[in-house]
DNA sequence: TACTTTTGTGTCATTTAGACACAATAATAG
DNA sequence: CTATTATTGTGTCTAAATGACACAAAAGTA
């Protein structure tokens, strides 16, 4: 939920939150990155609130490396959240008194209008780091459908929303998966997204349309099976799809 | 810019804004309704304050309210504006200065975090009000590119962006045109938003395919030459579109 | 009544999407 | 070391959507 062991509210900006769903993908399963809470045992989304002289996306750069470790990485605002009543009951206050915290409570305890960021990150580059007020950092899966503190879980199913429109006029994939993948790979990547199965030829036939990729001359072994090709994404390419956007439309 | 002639600001959260962008149609051209500051002239867009109690979303149809007449209007935040240069220069400020108005003028010279809105309204239906810190409330034609005050020719151009995308899964027309019109005005609006010319067949055929137009049995007289169908929306098919997002994708 | 403009309504060729089939290969089990 | 099983590579065929384009009909105006 917060970013820094040494939060000194002094220096933020009152009312102003955010919070970062992080996407993961790994063993077929859209993750997301999740904190615990100390006492109260309540999940919550990685999030922070924003230094008096600080833009909002930095401020979520900032959460992202320090919960995951990594820069770089693709992130982007969806919508703000500002219900006057979402910040009623905040348990991160209840961690706070229990755990008699030097932190300023009343700071917690204000009302927040918290702007909500998704990022896709690799999985394997993770390295999950609790904040001051968790003391735990881990993947949870978007299907197991937990549930989180606060507006959380509304915050996750939108940011979904957005991903599955987002895929349909953007390239995806090069953030959530390794350097190098397979077509399965990738395909379970979009079927997981979209929360539907896809024709196996038809999607490889569509996604090499888009002259994103670039197959490799090796092949990933492993199972008692045909061994898949490997591929890689063509930043060049991948780059101005993202600007231009795929086909479709007027 | 601000919302009423009784601003108070010891009822409102510090450090959020809201700018709204809002859309009108007419005579071909896509408009955007402005305001222009008293005493330094400077062209900027309605916004206004949030109430320590209010959502985001109550406080933009406040504004829409009050500088179009116009209630239950489309209206959707697209991004958060948090540059912290923004806010510095504020020509506002010097404005209530200069006009020596009772207004708290230190309310006005913090850093503002604005979520921008954008709208689509019906031209006619509009009566253009000016708040009290501007003199006139006025249509500027979008391809003018008028100067703005601060960031809002940014604030335009991010909200048309997403306008564009929003036509390609969304129907849009409902909010922008009178109940009734012609095929070629519906394809104007359209040619309007995108920037660019579309085939009349083809965007006929395109548009009829989504069964969101009804066909009416009268015509549009006036020029010389064959009289036009007037079309009108159906609602029911319309809203389903608007849920469900049209064709497209994956 | 002729003229101009713009609309209504197609057609045809090309591209894209959806449904589906069969051979090849990599491990594993016998 | 051969058969088995699961999964991949690579198509084809049909239907639907898109893009380019043409001509007749109407409504004013000269």
């Amino acid at each position: 939920m917060v970013e820094s062991e040494s939060l000194n509210s002094g220096d933020l900006l009152n009312h102003v939150s955010l919070d970062c769903v992080i996407f993961g993908f790994h063993e077929n399963e859209l993750k997301v990155l999740t904190l615990r809470l100390k006492t109260t045992k309540e999940y919550a989304l990685p999030g922070g609130f924003v230094h008096k002289d600080e833009p909002l996306e930095s401020a979520a750069k900032r959460v992202l490396k320090e919960r995951t470790g990594l820069d770089n990485i693709f992130l982007k605002q969806f919508k703000v959240f500002s219900d006057p009543l979402r910040s009623r009951n905040n348990p991160a206050v209840k961690d706070l008194i229990e755990l008699k915290a030097e932190t300023d409570t009343s700071f917690f305890d204000q009302r927040f209008i918290s702007v909500g960021f998704y990022a896709l990150v690799e999985f394997t580059e993770v390295n999950p780091t609790p904040d001051f007020l968790s003391d735990s950092c881990l993947w949870t899966n978007v299907k197991d459908e937990i549930r989180f503190m606060m507006d959380h879980n509304k915050i996750i199913n939108e940011a979904l929303d957005v991903l599955r429109v987002q895929l349909n006029y953007q390239p995806i994939g090069y953030n959530l998966l390794p350097e190098k993948f397979t077509m399965p790979e990738l395909q379970k990547l979009y079927e997981t997204i979209l929360g539907k199965e896809l024709d196996r030829r038809n999607f490889q036939r569509k996604i090499l349309s888009y002259g994103i990729l670039d197959k490799l001359n090796e092949r990933r072994h492993g199972g008692a099976h045909k061994s898949p090709f490997l591929y890689k994404f063509n930043l060049k390419n991948y780059q101005s799809a993202l600007n231009e956007g795929l086909s479709g439309g007027w």
